[in-house]
DNA sequence: CCAATATCAGCGGGACTGATATGC
DNA sequence: CGCATATCAGTCCCGCTGATATTG
């Protein structure tokens, strides 16, 4: 097609990012996907499965299982939720708090690998696309959800 | 960190692109991914697994794999390379081929969504900066500390 | 024998839908 | 009561590593 198959250069790109972040995560025993919801919790603090769903982008059973297998590792951990009974507060154990800066550090790296041959100017228009091609993606489908972070 | 959180466009972004995909392949009975393969055939003609793995940028087993799903569904079918008896040649079915106008279709309208919001310069640049991050990723990957064995 | 090509087996995820319990 | 919150169960899928065959 005319613009030379985008999609495609979307598709690598995206592996290629969830391959590398795989493989910084993998030294701290995080998965790929489990990273986001550390650091979700570091920036919130205790979260509900619920709005976590939101924040993530994905379904609340999908949060959920999340939650049990970062639970096993002993990251997370689950709490009622003192002022309503029906939902559960997620949130970092010790363990999780003390993973903090490898985390980051990782984090920070796999943002690095991302930009490295990209100039100051760059990094920013790469930051704006991306987000208003999200944007216009979730504009149509019928997915009208987008908090602000 | 100075540069907003690049990760999390980056995850936002391909989150977006894939459930868009998603959405779009299923009326053709496809699942994210797969379509990838199709066009991929739709180009070369048939392919041999280990190239297909090449192409896709994912390894052997997995292409092994998708390939089932799909031969399953009809739209591939497997038959051994006349040159060399130990490489198995993925070719389209005639359904397979049937299916390409539709699929070229959805994958257009796909790529559009993408860029709906973009100027065509804009287009460009984001092809441009999204092959050279995924590049420098694929560099960075493979030697990331020294090695203590 | 060695190397390349596939496949199989098994793991750890992602993500969804469709039931339930339980609390508001 | 109806509604929201979460979990469970089941079903697809992706992608990897680590064993085998089988062939060149």
């Amino acid at each position: 097609v005319a613009e030379q198959d985008l999609n495609r250069s979307v598709i690598a790109f995206a592996r290629a990012h969830r391959a590398a972040a795989a493989q910084l995560l993998a030294e701290v025993g995080l998965h790929p996907g489990q990273e986001v919801l550390v650091l979700t919790l570091v920036e919130r603090g205790p979260t509900s499965v619920s709005q976590l769903a939101g924040l993530l982008g994905v379904e609340v059973p999908t949060v959920t299982k999340m939650v049990r297998r970062v639970e096993a590792v002993g990251l997370v951990e689950r709490r009622p939720d003192p002022a309503d009974g029906r939902v559960v507060l997620v949130a970092l154990t010790p363990a999780g708090e003390a993973l903090r800066p490898e985390l980051d550090e990782r984090w920070a790296r796999l943002g690095d690998w991302v930009v490295d041959d990209l100039s100051e100017e760059e990094r920013t228009t790469l930051r704006e696309l991306l987000d208003r091609a999200a944007g216009s993606l979730h504009r149509h489908m019928g997915a009208p959800d987008a908090p602000t972070c």
